[in-house]
DNA sequence: TGTACATCAGTGAACGCGCGTTCACTGATGTAC
DNA sequence: TGTACATCAGTGAACGCGCGTTCACTGATGTAC
């Protein structure tokens, strides 16, 4: 790995000429798919704009990924690794309180689908199977764990009695999320309108579900 | 329009040789889409496939449609329709009470999306704007229509005092059914694995969320 | 420090393919009289 | 009932295009001595 010495931007431009060795393809290559896959979706994305993105020949690629699947499949990895940066700061162990760290959770379950939807639907939407790699699934739990371990915090929260499972808990609230996210939280031309901000919605969703759960500090009135 | 003479199945085969005329082919490509879609998403689906698979030349589809994403958008078109009509039977105008309904509700969400997987992402994610069409964003509000009168009519039982707004209400259900069908609710190799049916799943989010509202019948015990 | 060499990461030309789209056309259908 | 004609819904050949993929190749880099 060489990549010190040639550290590079994105595509070619900035930077003045580069030599016969791009130094660091592998990485603008995931770049360039995740800036056309922000634009035209996971659908329109081709391996060989990829390389002319990246201002390299149109077989330069397969130095690098097999194929098609295999760049998309990199993204969806890198994506997931980054959710659950994300999440887990946002989570922070549960800091100062549950309810807080959840509410701080939604929020930047939104702001990550919002602002990363190249990512995003590459994670969730691309139709890549989570089979692809023990990598790719194990990055895909390692992410979906934070969600988890919140749901377990809340519920150690509650008395054994009425005690609901936790991963069930999870199930809900990234379901919620998610349906929040991929209806209402993007850019899109083919987003629904609302009434509310995307977070709002969530957040007050939560709210309600947690109040259901028995969690007493949820809000003790109804939202609105 | 002479349909009646010439009524036909989907693709060529069963029925003999056909004349010149097709009879049909305008409903003959929506199916053709519908199986296409099915089989390799929304992303997978190319004009000339769909005429080829309606056995006909590549130039006729342009006789009924402008391009592949008119034809996409009838086949969204035609699913909120659907949708609507499979949606309103279960909900059965909120009968025997709206509890019952709306279980019922939650149970056709998820037999739809996973009974139709192609009408369901050609509605939900293939990324068609809502603003393809005046008909298409109607059809797609009457279909939400149907959530929206069940979430009324919940609401209604509730004092004013604590009655939340119902527009939420239908978004927060919506969003959950939404998220739980394509997280967990389809057959394809993307699907994420659970411990419990989707139907199941989604069940039980709702009824925690209700009794969060505070609809007393809703389940008085935690779920599980 | 210099030289020879193996390895690596690119090039660029070529290919076959299927798609979208157009065009002048033609067979079938329906209708006016 | 028969004939002439307008309209409609197909054909099939053709085109340009971009993609995926391969191949022998070559320039740059790193390393052994």
């Amino acid at each position: 790995m060489s990549w010190s010495k040639h550290e590079r931007g994105g595509a070619e431009g900035a930077g003045g000429p580069r030599g016969y060795h791009h130094g660091n393809l592998k990485e603008a290559l995931l770049r360039a798919a995740l800036e056309l896959i922000a634009q035209k979706g996971p659908a329109g994305f081709t391996f060989a704009e990829a390389a002319r993105w990246a201002g390299v020949s149109p077989a330069a690629p397969y130095r690098h990924f097999r194929d098609r699947d295999e760049l998309l499949a990199n993204v969806a990895l890198r994506g997931f690794e980054r959710f659950e940066v994300v999440l887990k700061r946002a989570w922070d162990d549960g800091r100062p309180d549950a309810l807080a760290a959840l509410d701080r959770l939604g929020k930047a379950y939104m702001e990550f689908a919002r602002t990363e939807p190249a990512y995003y639907s590459a994670m969730f939407e691309a139709g890549i199977p989570l089979s692809t790699s023990a990598e790719l699934r194990e990055a895909g739990e390692r992410a979906f764990a934070v969600l988890r371990g919140a749901a377990e915090k809340l519920c150690a929260q509650m008395p054994a009695a009425k005690r609901p499972p936790a991963l069930m808990v999870a199930l809900h609230i990234w379901s919620l999320s998610h349906g929040v996210a991929s209806l209402f939280g993007r850019g899109d031309a083919a987003r629904r309108t609302l009434p509310m901000s995307a977070e709002e919605l969530l957040e007050a969703g939560v709210l309600v579900y947690l109040r259901g759960l028995g969690l007493s500090a949820a809000g003790d009135r109804p939202p609105g």
